[in-house]
Parts: structure tokens; C-alpha cells; sequence
DNA sequence: ACCTGAACACCGTTCAAGT
DNA sequence: ACCTGAACACCGTTCAAGT
């Protein structure tokens, strides 16, 4: 009785769309293209409120506090992501192709990556991706609560492996580092593991993009083919 | 040529342990007690430094700065996972073993799922469990590239998987919050989206713990099929 | 060699006051 | 109804100064 309800943008009345001043679109845009710009510490509230010409303290007319301007930013993200009709393609490819829009998407705004996994997703733009996911795996033949076990093996796969993707991403884009120098850094590192300093050899500092690619592509096909296998026993 | 150095404490020679004064084990344990009572955001140096009772600018002769704690932290969470040995039970139940172990990790220091994934893993701690995973990998029958796919999938899956787990627990944690209200707030989000209905009158929010335990296995074992896919075709 | 406190440049958020 | 600025309680980090 005594608990705090669990509070979410999402489970409040928007405040009334009156035409003058401010619109929590507007403040929406403008936090999304700093967060694009300067990744999720990039964005603080003065620096929003000095984009948007107005004092750090006005936003919070609009919005009740920074964690539920995320959220509202956060699901623009999922309005990103596509799912192919699975009654066209069939489920496997409706998937594969979730998959690698979810991947896309995190690549493009790698502030998503910090919010993922962590923030409800309880916007009309993520539920809906919810619920078209939930279908497709109805349709590729699970049941109960497979449907969403399946769905958060497929997610969690995902985010799993493309967050370490960005990451480095991020890591290398501040640094402007040399191929040698970080190869050098990690042999270094790892100077009493033979089996790490083997991999380190081959030719995966090269052309890391294609490696990732390639690895995002394996883990998929089998996870994939593991909840194939779910279906037929 | 002009690239900064990738940095991690890692790479840097620690301070000569001289005996007076504090000592890195020292204001790492301390971190770790910490972040285990109060989470990431709960670290701060200045509490740090309280708790040690010294000026919190006076970890900075131990320490270049907060990052490098934390990386510091970060490896002793590697060192509390544990991988049974392939020779004996098989590459299946080894890594079997690690995934479980992993998620136990994150469960029991839910910090380390913001640091998973996002930091740099190599501290001796992380690279021993490299080692041996690659090790137990390539028992299993993978070569080349693909040892390190088999890893990325392994361990992406696991991450994925457990994060939105961990951020649960927290979410909960501080609201002490009642099922029903809960599930009620839900059903007002969703209301457009009869599949997602659907699942929320299942018993899922009966039994959180068991269908998450049910969930994570699910996937693990579908991964693992997928993974043994691979090496038979 | 080790530790200190003051200082700098930031945060999110509250609130009384303005229009 | 909307916006403001001052103020509060925090941050990480630098640096000159102490012992």
C-alpha cells in the first residue's frame, strides 16, 4: 500500500498541447540530436536549455525530470527499428531482419546502447515492435510463455553482442588510436596467455567492421537455428 | 603518429607497493563495498575518501582518476566467475557452467552490468576467463575466427539476457512496489496491444524469479544448440 | 613519498518570484 | 500558463602547499 508507484513518462497525461511556447517535441528533437552529437553525458540540462534558448529550468515544465526526458527520447529509438512482415518472409527472416535493425540502430545513436536493457520500454513506439514480435514468434509456432522467451533470447543476443561494438566505437573515436599501437597495447596485456596472444595475430585488427559483421552474423544464424530446434521437440 | 595513447590501468606499471599509507587492494575493496551497498552512482571519490578517512583527493596518488578504480573493480568480478573444465564434463556443461556463473555475478554486484560490455576487460582476472573459454572453445571444435564468434555469442547472449534483469532488481529495489499496482500500470500502457495483453495475463507476474530463471535457460540451451549447429555442418 | 584543502567547472532539481 | 534566476547539494579533477 505504502509503495511509491512505479512511475514511467508513459503512465502520466501528457500536459495539454496548448500552441504557445515550448513543445515536448521540440525539447525531445533537440535532446536527441545532442545526444547524437556528444553521446548520453553529452546531454545535461542547461546545455538543452541553452540549444533551445531558454533557461535549464523552463524544460522542466514539460517534463518532469531528466530520466523521463530519456525515456521519451528512448522511444524514438525503437521507432527506428523495422520488422519485415513475417507472413511474407517467414519468421526466420522477419527476425534476422529485426536483428539487424536493432544493431543498425544502436550503431547510429550510441547513446541507446546506455539505455537499453536498463529503461522500461513502455512507449507506444516499443510496444509496438513488442507486439509485432510477439506475433511473428506465435506465427513461427511457439506458445505461452515461449513467445516471450523467445523474444528475449533474440534481444538479449542482440544487445548483448552489439554493446561491446559500440563501445569501441566510442572508445576509438576519441582517440584517434594506430592499429599497431593498440595491437602492441593488448599483446602487452595479455603476455601470459598464449592462446589470447594466438588470436591477436590473426588478421581481426584489420579490418575490424568486417570482422564484427561477420560475427554478428554467426552468433545470429545459431541462435537462430537454437530456437528453431526449440520448435520441433 | 599523433593518436593518444589507448589507456587502461592495465597498460600502466602500478605504483611500488611501499608499505605505509593506503594501497590500491585497499581503496578497491573499499570501492567494491561501496558500489555493492550503493551502486555505480553511489561511488563517488569524495565518499571514497570519507570512507577511508582521508581527503578524497588523496586517492589520486593511487589511482589516475575514477576510471581507472573502476577498472580496477571491474576485474574482480571476472575473477568471481568460474568455468568447470571442458576435459572433464564436456564443452556443453562447461560453458553452461560459465554462463550461470556469469549471470550469478551480475545478479549479486549489479553494478557490474553497467561496466560489462562498455569497459575494456583486461585485467588478469578478465583474461584468464578469455583464456579459458577460447580453450574450451576450441576443444569443442571450432578453429580460426570462429573460437572468437562462439565467445562473443556465448557471453552476448548471457549479457543481453541478464542486464534487463539486473535493471529490474534495482527498478524494484527502490520502489518497493506491489505486483498488482504494477501490473495494472502495464495494462494501461499496453492497452492498444492485444498480444502484449495477452501475456500479461499470464502468471508471469506471479513468480518473477522462476520464469526469469526459465527464461535464461531457454535461451541458453537454444544457443548452445545453435553453437554445436555449427560445428557439425 | 604521501596527503591536504581550496578552487574550478560542472551537474540535477527546487522554489519563490515574475509575466 | 509559462518562464526565470538564485540557491542547494552534489560531482571529478588540478594544483600549490604542506609533512
Amino acid at each position: 500500500m505504502s509503495a511509491k508507484q512505479f512511475s514511467s513518462v508513459w503512465l502520466r497525461e501528457p500536459r495539454k498541447a496548448t500552441s504557445p511556447g515550448r513543445s515536448r517535441e521540440e525539447i525531445v528533437g533537440a535532446a536527441m540530436e545532442l545526444l547524437d552529437q556528444e553521446g548520453l553525458s553529452g546531454l545535461s540540462m542547461r546545455k538543452l536549455g541553452a540549444k533551445l534558448s531558454s533557461g535549464a529550468t523552463s524544460l522542466y515544465w514539460y517534463v518532469a525530470n531528466k530520466d523521463e526526458l530519456l525515456e521519451l527520447a528512448y522511444d524514438e529509438i525503437w521507432a527506428e527499428m523495422t520488422l519485415p512482415d513475417p507472413e511474407d518472409s517467414g519468421w526466420r527472416d522477419a527476425a534476422s531482419g529485426l536483428a539487424h535493425s536493432m544493431r543498425q540502430v544502436m550503431l547510429r545513436h550510441p547513446w541507446s546502447a546506455d539505455l537499453l536493457g536498463r529503461m522500461p520500454a513502455l512507449g507506444p513506439h516499443a510496444l509496438l515492435i513488442a507486439d509485432k514480435m510477439r506475433r511473428m514468434f506465435k506465427l513461427a509456432g511457439f506458445g505461452g510463455l515461449e513467445i516471450d522467451y523467445a523474444g528475449a533470447t533474440l534481444t538479449g543476443y542482440v544487445f548483448g553482442m552489439t554493446l561491446p561494438e559500440v563501445a569501441w566505437n566510442a572508445a576509438m573515436a576519441d582517440q584517434d588510436y594506430d592499429a599497431d599501437e593498440m595491437r602492441a597495447s593488448v599483446v602487452k596485456a595479455a603476455a601470459q596467455f598464449p592462446d589470447i596472444l594466438e588470436r591477436i595475430d590473426m588478421d581481426t585488427y584489420d579490418d575490424p567492421r568486417a570482422v564484427r559483421e561477420m560475427c554478428f552474423d554467426f552468433g545470429l544464424v545459431s541462435v537462430l537455428d537454437g530456437l528453431e530446434r526449440r520448435l520441433v521437440t
